[in-house]
RNA sequence: GGAGAGGUGGCAGAGCGGUUGAAUGCGCCGGAUUCGAAAUCCGGUAUGGCCUUCGGGUCAUCGGGGGUUCGAAUCCCCCCCUCUCCGCCA
């Protein structure tokens, strides 16, 4: 959620921001309901300070009377009440009017709720613009030894690479038929070798976080209330792409929604939360399965493993006091763990500037990390792809969108301490997502037998197996 | 799933229709005392919104939402959460 303040201040920026991540929103008549809003909250307050007013003068007065009232009677009795009534007709009066703004206020809220949680965050300006994904900017890349990313695959290996599809079938890694018959379409069922390799670079993923780079482990539930996808800025925009647990519909207490990543959980842990400074920066990292409809996405990836109803993933966070210089720092070195991970795994990569087209409603700045995959990209003379980069992580940096949702802060001296609280700055970057990730192990490290060989770094979660043949 | 008990400030814990935004204790901050510290004493100590002539004013918030009332932390309704016992269970 944006600042309602600074967008009084400053519309044309959330403006000129709605409109470079090509959405639409309108400011203007948020703008509107705002100020009537607070125009009516002003006399309605008004009208409640003058009768509390009036309750504190004449409250005693009146518990004495009313008390007289019953063992009063006849003229007496009449008088007594007489009196009552006159002196309750003016906060009577007044209780009218409160309620008759209280009731406009309720009938404009809804909207401008609807309106200011629609509003994104604006693009940081050093983000390139641009309209989509075609429009990103290429940072840098990374190959190992022996690899030159301007010749093929066959060039660069000595053979014709086979894709992940048929590795997996003939190295019998992934059951995609019964995986179908299991759950329906986008489903599979990791088999032997493909579960252990998939095991063993999420726990090489989240053990390099622990053990190395000083992040917290921590388990999360997938399956949370509606409050928690709203507080980390999944909804409303992303409620089509979420599977949804519909109790309410029987006759159950709420709904529950099932996480398309831990990010949820992780950001939810410190909800309504203030947050002691000097425990800043809370690094922490989960393994989670993460769920995800993939809702308009027919026809889009649809073979193999890329794009996927369920799949497990290894994620990081960052949450730190709000200062934009210390927010990308981590952004950087949170791209870092990432790179050290993939140059261990011997992936070519390439970190990819996501334009503001691009960003998301949440984001101030995301680059996207996309690992070589052999088995992707445009087909040669023989119908055989000539290889494509696909996107494995995406690292994103959200100032106090998050945190303002969630009303997460932190203040000097922790939640006892002095001082103004703030909104915490958050951060998220995938450490790794499998199956996504086997692609490319699987393809960048076959051989011309037709086995792959392990990486190094996993063979220790491998049972010290070097080859999958 | 059944039965019961609860949810109050950073924490513990009173209040159960009328200056109660809330006693008291702990914690925390400032001060006194001390060579310094402990102990003791004094003072202070919620969050958010709106208005502001920037002095301040004002409203909301006692799990959440509605209601009753001139007036609600206190009464009523719905929901959420926690705990205890029974049942079931990886």
């Amino acid at each position: 959620m944006i600042d309602l303040k600074a967008l009084r201040d400053n519309p044309e920026r959330f403006k000129t921001g709605a409109q470079l991540k090509g959405v639409t929103v309108d400011v203007d008549r948020l703008l509107q309901l705002d100020a009537s809003k607070r125009e009516l909250g002003t006399r309605a307050e008004a009208l409640r300070a003058e009768q509390k007013k009036l309750a504190k003068e004449t409250g005693p007065k009146l518990g004495q009377l009313m008390g007289k009232m019953k063992s009063a009677s006849g003229a007496e009795k009449a008088a007594l009440e007489a009196e009552v009534e006159s002196i309750k007709a003016a906060p009577a009066r007044l209780k009218d009017d409160i309620q008759k703004l209280e009731a406009e206020i309720a009938a404009i809220d809804p909207e401008l709720q609807t309106i200011l949680l629609a509003v994104p965050l604006p693009p940081d300006n050093d983000v390139p613009r641009g309209t989509s994904e075609a429009d990103n900017v290429e940072l840098r890349r990374w190959a190992p030894d022996g690899w030159d990313f301007a010749k093929s695959f066959e060039e660069n290996k000595g053979f014709a690479p086979k894709t992940h599809l048929e590795l997996c079938e003939s190295l019998g890694l992934v059951d995609f038929p019964r995986g179908v018959k299991i759950a329906g379409s986008r489903s599979y069922v990791l088999t032997g070798r493909g579960m252990q390799l998939h095991q063993a670079i999420l726990r090489f993923a989240f053990d390099t976080m622990v053990n190395e780079n000083g992040f917290t482990p921590m388990s999360v539930p997938v399956l949370v209330r509606e409050e928690s996808m709203v507080g980390t800025g999944f909804f409303p925009a992303g409620r089509d792409q979420t599977y949804h647990i519909e109790e309410s519909a029987r006759g159950g207490g709420y709904d529950m929604f099932l996480t398309g990543t831990g990010e949820v959980g992780l950001m939810g842990l410190h909800a309504d939360e203030i947050l002691d400074e000097t425990t800043l920066p809370r690094k922490y990292v989960t393994v989670s399965t993460c769920f995800r409809r993939e809702a308009g996405a027919a026809g889009k990836d649809t073979a193999g493993l890329y794009r996927i109803h369920q799949f497990d993933k290894v994620e990081q966070v960052i949450i730190d006091k709000a200062d934009e210089q210390t927010s990308r720092a981590h952004h950087q070195s949170m791209m870092g763990y990432v790179e050290g991970l993939l140059q261990k795994l011997g992936l070519p990569y390439r970190l990819l500037q996501c334009c503001t087209g691009d960003l998301g409603v949440k984001n101030a700045d995301m680059v996207d990390i996309e690992c070589w995959m052999p088995g992707r990209g445009d087909v040669n003379s023989d119908g055989r792809p000539t290889g494509a980069f696909g996107e494995t992580h995406s690292a994103s940096r959200l100032y106090d969108y998050q945190c303002r949702r969630l009303n997460m802060r932190h203040r000097e001296g922790g939640e006892a301490g002095k001082g103004a609280t703030t909104f915490c700055h958050s951060l998220n970057n995938t450490v790794a997502a499998s199956p996504r990730i086997l692609i490319p192990i699987l393809e960048m490290h076959q051989n011309a037998d037709g086995s792959v060989t392990v990486p190094e770094a996993l063979r220790g979660y491998m049972g010290s197996l070097e080859v999958i043949a």
